[in-house]
RNA sequence: GCAGCUGUAGCUCAGUUGGUUAGAGCGCCGGAUUGUGGAUCCGGAGGUCGGCGGUUCGAACCCACCCAGCUGUACCA
């Protein structure tokens, strides 16, 4: 009989989606800990929602059943109701504060953590799952709770041992722009477009944008983007208003006459107003108009926060890093739910974005050294020795496997660890103990030719009393 | 969605104008070594050459279609 050839899965991650381990999760640990505790000092609290919602929650609506919509992750419950994981941590929360309005005191405040899913072409630095860390104040339309998240921001990204001018938060506000367009007569209709032709002006730059704004733009590989047909006075009067270097003296001439400009002015005046007041000046805070963020749902001021210095992606090359955080004010998202507009404004820290420029200024996840301790004979023993060194503070395993004692000395070099114990049976009997440092041992390594030499040097090792294995290993890892 | 590039062992890749039995390094398993990590040496397992058709005496290689991945771009509540 013929061996069938049986057909076995790939092991695989799915597209989009990412497996973490040791060094990235303590080093991301660290971040969440460090915004964490800055959130909670300014008194926000935290509100942890499930990773699903109904999908009308979330406001999607559902336009045939086999595809609930793109962009999100969507699944049918078996009563036939649609769920959908969670694309970002704004929507919950307006479920969440339209379901239990009456019991929250207002303004409320709110953090919240964790991971988001968005169901779409992944791109380098670019997953479809990734972890938010978000702030929000519902339930005000005062400038102050604009002003606070701002200041919150810069502490946040301070705390993280940013040095002043590493980082710049910046602000704008969604009216300037309004104003900008109806001074220059630009249909409603285009301003989505011009919005996110904007949003684009790091990336593209001037000309890249120009073309947006006009006939539209080729990109590299030949594909070509429809713009949004403004013409040559339109075009400079947006990219004047965009262009860097503005204040709000500067600006306001620009969006004179328009209601929505001179209310965007008078916010902006306001947030900065306190946030100078408090002693943050233009290297933390400033404002800069040509941030527009691309959602729609922000109706007034909008922040980013954005790191200054360089960081290398994975070929090795200078890329200027966008933003790490982003935010502004939405003052609709309850509404659709109660029908009772509650002003609301918050900001989103792009965690694994904020991990991968934070690793390479040199932050990282510090685990405790691990103490393996090898199986030698007696099972009891070794668990024994691990037990005490675990009653004294230190990270400890006994070997659990089924090797010699090489592949177990292997396996302790695999993991990373510090120490390895060992006790056979003649230092049993001896009540002594084997300490060995695999770090000084790698280093005589180096200088061994033959194999007979290297298992004789016994590297980095010692014998100490077994009374004293504790005491012994302090001295070699100190203590943490 | 649009465009370009790439699919060969678990991983990274080589494979001549189309020619016999498709290779290397790493990793894995066994041994040199029953209680000492590295380096080295010996041996071994592991492949529908992305899929399906076509051209040919003969296809990993040429052609068509499909699929997947990567990169750019668009969309992104």
């Amino acid at each position: 009989m013929k061996e069938q050839k049986v057909s076995r899965p790939k092991a695989r991650l799915p597209r989009g989606f990412r497996d973490r381990s040791g060094a990235e999760i303590a080093a991301e640990r660290k971040i969440l800990d460090t915004i964490r505790t800055v959130y909670e000092s300014y008194g926000f609290a935290p509100l942890e929602t499930p990773a699903f919602e109904y999908t009308d929650a979330l406001g999607k609506f559902l336009p045939d059943v086999d595809r609930p919509n793109e962009g999100v992750f969507s699944l049918q419950d078996d009563d036939g109701q649609w769920l959908s994981l969670r694309y970002d941590h704004t929507a919950p929360l307006a479920r969440y504060v339209a379901e239990n309005f009456q019991f929250l005191p207002k303004p409320f405040r709110r953090y919240a953590v964790g991971p988001v899913w968005r169901n779409e072409k992944p791109g380098p630095g670019r997953f479809r799952q990734f972890t938010q860390f978000d702030a929000d104040t519902v339930g005000s339309n005062s400038s102050t709770a604009d002003a606070e998240l701002l200041m919150m921001l810069a502490d946040t990204l301070e705390a993280l041992c940013l040095e002043r001018g590493e980082y710049v938060v910046k602000v704008n506000n969604r009216k300037l722009l309004d104003g900008v367009l109806e001074a220059a007569f630009v249909d409603n209709s285009r301003r989505g477009t011009v919005l996110r032709a904007v949003d684009k002006l790091d990336r593209l730059g001037v000309d890249g944008v120009r073309a947006l704004l006009g006939e539209g733009r080729k990109d590299d590989s030949g594909d070509f983007t429809k713009g949004a047909g403004l013409n040559e006075t339109q075009i400079e009067r947006v990219l004047t208003f965009s262009t860097p270097g503005a204040t709000l003296d500067s600006v306001a001439p620009a969006v004179a006459g328009s209601a929505a400009g001179e209310a965007g002015l008078k916010e902006l005046e306001a947030i900065l107003s306190v946030v100078r007041g408090c002693g943050f000046g233009e290297e933390r805070i400033a404002f800069d108009t040509g941030i527009v963020r691309g959602l729609d749902y922000y109706t007034g001021p909008v922040f980013e926060a954005q790191l200054t210095f360089k960081v290398k992606n994975d070929d090795g090359q200078d890329v200027v890093f966008g933003s790490v955080a982003g935010g502004g004010r939405y003052d609709d998202l309850v509404a659709r739910f109660t029908g009772q507009t509650v002003p609301a404004t918050g900001v989103s820290i792009g965690v694994s974005r904020l991990l991968t420029a934070m690793t390479q200024r040199g932050l990282t996840g510090s685990t405790a050294p691990l103490i393996v301790v090898l199986a030698m004979g007696d099972a009891a023993g070794s668990f024994a020795v691990a037990c005490e060194l675990r009653a004294a503070g230190f990270a400890a395993e006994a070997y659990v496997g089924n090797k010699k004692v090489p592949d177990q000395l292997k396996y302790a070099d695999k993991r990373g660890a510090a120490l390895v114990v060992m006790e056979g049976d003649d230092e049993r009997d001896k009540g002594e103990i084997i300490l060995k440092d695999l770090k000084a041992g790698a280093e005589v390594a180096k200088t061994v030719e033959t194999r007979a030499d290297w298992v004789g040097a016994r590297a980095g090792q010692s014998i100490v009393k077994r009374a004293n294995l504790v005491a012994e290993v302090e001295k070699l890892l100190g203590r943490t």
